[in-house]
RNA sequence: GGAGAGGUUCCCGAGUGGCCAAAGGGAGCAGACUGUAAAUCUGUUGGCACCGCCUUCGAUGGUUCGAAUCCAUCCCUCUCCA
């Protein structure tokens, strides 16, 4: 097997869990924010900038590099590993979420889905069997199923439909997936039915992935309702593989997620903030392209050893973000990946020492949503 | 000195009698953003006791029921000719 995974230690009042996944590409400590590079780039990162801000691993995507250059130029360049210079684990997103999100562009059968490509308006058929093949090609340590992700408020009727289909597929991407150097995740769906989340799990889990996604979450139903599938859905799905809840990524959502037994995070939330001019903190989110932050000669976050933090002031980021300098959204980047990335290692150290509860309640008093 | 063009709300710039507190853009201010069609999008930007009133379109005076828009004078800017 490509990949496994080792527990090693699960909380005592609650189903925080560390752990080790090992993959061809190193090992990664759980639980795990993994920044999202859509187009084979965390957008304004360097490889040694992702290291240094303690980016394990990292997510591209099927849909948009195989649009975009095309997974067989990505396979000739020896794997997105090579052709993007990042030698640390990759893990690729199916194209599901893109049905999802581009979902006036494209129309789904049971075989599976056809686009229009957003970039030009070509015609495109996506089925499980063609995206194991993307990506294969792309040749990540992780990848992900081909699967429909249901809107929120979906009925009943309709979710019950993409989750049918979401099992097939996955019985599908399961037979044409063949590929010695990596492992392939079943999506669990379900949308926020009860009722249908623990049949999703029981048909995905069925199937004996090595590691399982969550997705349908986080979009757009309130956050009392996710937590309340997870308190559900995490006890029924094995204990010894890798859960990844997919699109998660705001500092209270990582803490809970992980205090519901979550092991892998993704989201853009950061990276996109970041661009928009705002910066995740221990006391919330601060939007400092605001003008209360003109004269603040302080850095971001007081504590924080980032090299935004570090060198700049926030009235200096303040000034390169209005100011349209590239240098700006970069910082801004680099310090919500950092913090990201560095409050997961916290809450794992947390974890490990059996005071992760403590942490959880010290992260409220601090954090304002 | 002569000929011509023009001065509009923070900036640029529409508007040539009522539908104008005044298009549009920029800048400003604020909000949103969760497996990235996103360095994007949305709202807002004279004052106030704000479903109404007051002040504003270089200045002053005038015509008119009514003026940013018409007339007179003045101030200022730009272009061309001497």
């Amino acid at each position: 097997m490509p990949i496994s995974f080792d527990l090693l230690q699960t909380a005592q009042d609650s189903m925080a869990r560390a752990g080790i996944l090992h993959t061809p590409h190193g090992d990664v400590t759980t639980p795990v924010f993994m920044p999202v590079g859509t187009c084979a780039s965390v957008k304004t990162m360097s490889p040694d900038e992702l290291k240094e801000v303690g980016a394990q691993i990292i997510l591209s995507n099927t849909y948009h590099l195989y649009l975009r250059p095309g997974h067989e130029l990505v396979k000739e360049a020896g794997g997105l590993h090579s052709f993007m210079n990042w030698d640390r684990p990759i893990l690729t997103d199916s194209g599901g979420f893109q049905i999802f999100s581009l979902a006036e562009l494209r129309q789904l059968t049971d075989e599976g889905a056809s686009f229009a490509s957003h970039i030009d308006g070509s015609r495109h058929q996506f089925t499980p069997e063609k995206v194991m093949e993307i990506e294969m090609a792309l040749g990540a340590d992780i990848a992900m199923c081909f699967d429909e992700c249901s809107p929120y408020p979906a009925e009943f009727q309709q979710v019950q439909q993409a989750d049918q289909r979401t099992y097939n597929w996955a019985c599908r991407c399961q037979q044409a997936h063949h590929h010695p150097q990596q492992s392939l995740f079943g999506i669990v769906q379900g949308g926020l039915y009860k009722e249908l989340r623990l049949k999703s799990a029981a048909q995905i889990t069925s199937l004996d992935f090595p590691g399982y996604g969550i997705g349908g979450l986080s979009v757009g139903e309130p956050k009392e309702m996710m937590y309340e599938c997870l308190d559900y859905l995490t006890p029924v799905m094995p204990e010894h593989k890798p859960r990844y809840l997919m699109g998660v990524g705001s500092p209270d959502c990582l803490v809970e997620g992980v205090a519901r037994g979550i092991d892998m995070f993704d989201c853009v939330l950061p990276t996109r903030i970041a661009r928009n001019g705002t910066v995740m903190t221990p006391d919330g989110k601060m939007v400092i392209r605001n003008a209360i932050y003109a004269h603040d000669f302080r850095p971001i976050q007081e504590d924080c050893k980032c090299y935004a933090c570090r060198n700049f002031s926030r009235a200096y980021i303040r000034h390169l973000i209005k100011a349209g300098e590239v240098l700006g959204i970069r910082l801004t980047t680099i310090h919500n990946l950092y913090y990201l990335c560095h409050l997961m290692a916290d809450i794992r150290q947390a974890i490990l020492d059996g005071t992760f509860n403590e942490f959880r309640a010290d992260f409220w008093k601090r954090y304002r949503l």
